[in-house]
DNA sequence: TAGTAAAGTTAGGCTAATCTAACAAATTAA
DNA sequence: TTAATTTGTTAGATTAGCCTAACTTTACTA
């Protein structure tokens, strides 16, 4: 059984691992950063997990999780998904007020409530961040992360979720006008200050370089090499 | 801001506290065995609660909520509760499971959830157990803790909750066949055994003394002297 | 009422999770 | 390729919550 605070570990572990497609790995700073914590308390958990084997890694080089550490991060980020939806669906929570209290509740330990949440919420397949959420199994689809900031000039994109959760992001996503599934089409980017001028339900915005870099696309007529560089817009994993 | 540790404190000492009409006032020994650690610990923690102005003792004496620490500990009753009522309701969990988890469920921080969580229920008055939910003010009336073992020969009396919310004793309320809201009649006192015999829906059955010690009833035609010895059946507090 | 038993308290120690400060290794840049 | 910067590690301290063992106070009872 793990504590709460290695539960918290170990699922920031895997965010950073799924939000860096070119993983060379996640490193100490970087994870307690995420979790606002120092680096020396981090690290002193990491050894923790390590002898527990549920992370690996070797003296000053990068962390990964195991087999075991990773399923039962996702078994964390499964919970963490369903109670966010649950919250939106049941509860009249708004989108930028369940990530805080699914932040509580992805700890409680019941197979049976975890089970019995997703069969009343009919098995969703998205949070209303629009995050997949891992079947009961374990398994989910990765969407490439392209953010709106990586597509190119007059090409169109459908806005799949967000990278931030923060109700503050959140708020001004709506005050923007964006929500999931939009479709978007970048007009123009200007190279002075990076704005990006983008049309959403035929009303034209500009946006901030970094506030793209929060929007998570697909582009329409996916095509590596042209408008996706890397990969497929979706990949399994 | 409180802790887990320290809200099941302050629920515990509540719980003591309406469990005995009699209250010459709760230990440490008995809060220490409530909550299974061993005295010292559970005096480590009063000293602290006492500094917080959350209890109240004289050293070697009697504890007491004080009106802030009762109205906290009122508080996450309030949620456990709701929280059993909630998964016995809509989760399809069985009277004997919902306990444990709510164990867990009620430490959970946001007021918008519990409110929510009300409405959805649409403002239940009794948990799945026959306990009274306190309302979102905090208040709630207490049943006079009466318990079968107390009814006289020949009385009628209608099972209103369970003192014991362990798993298997409700297991063993069902077995018998007993449930709450059942209408009871005590045929017969054995004094040798100090076996009860009752009748249920026609049914006649033997119980202990020891299972009737947690089965709570309110009389029938209630009358303080003659089938009540104290009180009425119901106080407001 | 004196002596024993029960109840309550104190002292000292342990683990988990955090911190600061100092140090070591690796990477980057000059 | 050396120096500076970034990144990672270690040592030592703190707090919360728990423990055991020893002690004190209160209550019971013979």
């Amino acid at each position: 059984m793990l504590t709460f605070t290695e539960e918290n570990y170990l699922k920031a572990l895997l965010q950073l691992q799924l939000n860096e497609i070119d993983k060379e790995g996640v490193g100490t700073n970087e994870l307690a950063n995420h979790l606002t914590v120092k680096p020396a308390t981090a690290n002193d958990m990491l050894k923790k997990l390590k002898e527990k084997l549920l992370v690996d890694y070797a003296k000053y080089g990068k962390i990964f999780l195991t087999n075991a550490g990773k399923k039962l991060a996702v078994d964390v980020l499964r919970k963490h998904r369903l109670w966010e939806t649950f919250l939106y669906e049941k509860l009249e929570f708004t989108w930028d007020e369940v990530h805080e209290v699914a932040e509580q509740l992805e700890h409680i330990q019941s197979q049976k409530l975890v089970d019995k949440l997703d069969k009343l919420l009919n098995f969703p397949e998205f949070d209303p961040h629009g995050d997949i959420i891992p079947n009961a199994k374990g398994e989910f689809k990765v969407h490439f992360k392209k953010t709106l900031a990586d597509v190119i000039v007059n090409q169109s994109c459908k806005m799949v979720a967000v990278k931030d959760n923060s109700a503050s992001f959140l708020q001004y996503v709506v005050k923007v006008g964006l929500g999931i599934n939009n479709l978007i089409t970048v007009i123009s980017k200007e190279s002075f200050d990076n704005l990006i001028e983008i049309q959403v339900n035929g009303i034209k915005y500009n946006v901030s370089e970094r506030f793209a870099q929060n929007i998570f696309v697909v582009c329409t007529n996916c095509d590596i090499g042209k408008t996706c560089p890397k990969s497929k817009c979706e990949i399994k994993i």
